[in-house]
DNA sequence: GTCTATACCTAGATAGAC
DNA sequence: GTCTATCTAGGTATAGAC
């Protein structure tokens, strides 16, 4: 009895993973939803299935059970990720101190250039068809862009650099029109270059929110 | 030899169905088509299957192929007839001759009161996840939308009552400032009426086309 | 712990009876 | 022509060998 009683013990509650085997088996996970991200990045949501992940990964499909318990845990994993960065870049500059046009004007463009160089992920955390988890992400993932953005809108209201105005409708309008501007897969007719491109659209934002025209 | 012969002639070449059957089984079809759409509009693509189709319709599964050789070319032939009634309606409004600005102003408020009336075929029309082959309709449709939204703005620059800018990419920011408006399943916090909402997403609209502000 | 093989489920599509 | 029953494919998840 004493001897099952310290197997008990030993098993179940003393026992730990060694620091080695804790790293080893992050590592794996973090190796895994890396990859996932890239395949979705690459092929979309609905083509991501758990064969290609691992194939990816160079493990085997069911290998992937041993890091996460469903398929839609790990999707919802990797759009966590992905969109928890973006967020938190788009924050940080929308947030910073200092004139609200100005901020604004910059967030416009952190957001732009960060979706054009990987145009693949912005598409999979902004637009592309998804299971109804990741769909639900989705959904908190543009509320928080628009709190973001409405919270600057408010500021430049607030400091009379901006006309009165519904914040949330104005942010929600950002959110939407950037996304459609980026998301289009055939690029924008009329402006051929990254530059060009980031300068309309600023343009078009700064007008969204109701900032006088600049001089010509 | 003869009657063999007759048959035949007659089956594949001189046979024709009466006016009759043509009305029935067009009838039958077109009933399938709306009770398809009323589906998606429901529950979305994704959730639309073949049997729930048919259930709707009051037929069996498997007649569905009486009408459509594939699930994905049923799916395509309801979303070209509701985008198609769409884009017509927002083309006449747009399209119309008189001030630009006008026919902006009131083609938003055409395009956002028929979605709010009908919000979940607008949702099935802009949004909802689908199938490859409904998704490339809606690249096609939302580029329809554009191009309309793009002929005004073009008009207006024209006319000297807009500023210089990039008609192109002020349609897609139109576009996909309303979809985002419209689409988001909470409503708009802050505005709760429906009159409320187009006022200020007309507002907003008028903004990002840069129309100059109206005395407050 | 990871792989191989497989069970199982969902959903589109087909065949043959009526 | 429509329905019932069935086939098939693709993809998630599991079990047992190594």
């Amino acid at each position: 009895m004493a001897g099952n009683s310290e197997w008990w013990f030993t098993s179940f509650v003393a026992y730990r993973k060694t620091p080695a085997e804790l790293r080893r088996l992050e590592a794996a996970r973090e190796h895994l939803v890396a990859c996932a991200t890239s395949v979705v990045a690459e092929v979309g949501w609905s083509q991501a299935s758990v064969t290609a992940v691992a194939d990816a990964a160079g493990i085997a499909a069911g290998s992937v059970y041993q890091h996460f318990p469903s398929k839609a845990a790990l999707a919802v994993e990797v759009f966590r990720r992905a969109a928890g960065r973006e967020v938190e870049v788009l924050g940080e500059v929308l947030a910073a101190p200092g004139d609200p046009v100005e901020r604004l004007s910059r967030g416009i463009q952190v957001f732009a250039r960060r979706a054009l160089e990987n145009r693949g992920l912005a598409y999979a955390l902004l637009a592309a068809p998804a299971e109804p988890a990741v769909g639900a992400e989705r959904l908190d993932f543009r509320r928080r862009y628009r709190a973001l953005f409405a919270a600057v809108v408010r500021d430049g209201i607030a400091d009379g650099v901006l006309p009165e105005q519904d914040g949330e409708i104005t942010a929600a309008a950002l959110t939407g029109a950037i996304g459609e501007v980026l998301v289009d897969p055939l690029g924008t007719p009329g402006t051929t270059t990254t530059e060009a491109l980031l300068t309309e659209l600023t343009a078009m934002a700064l007008r969204c929110a109701g900032v006088p025209a600049a001089a010509p």
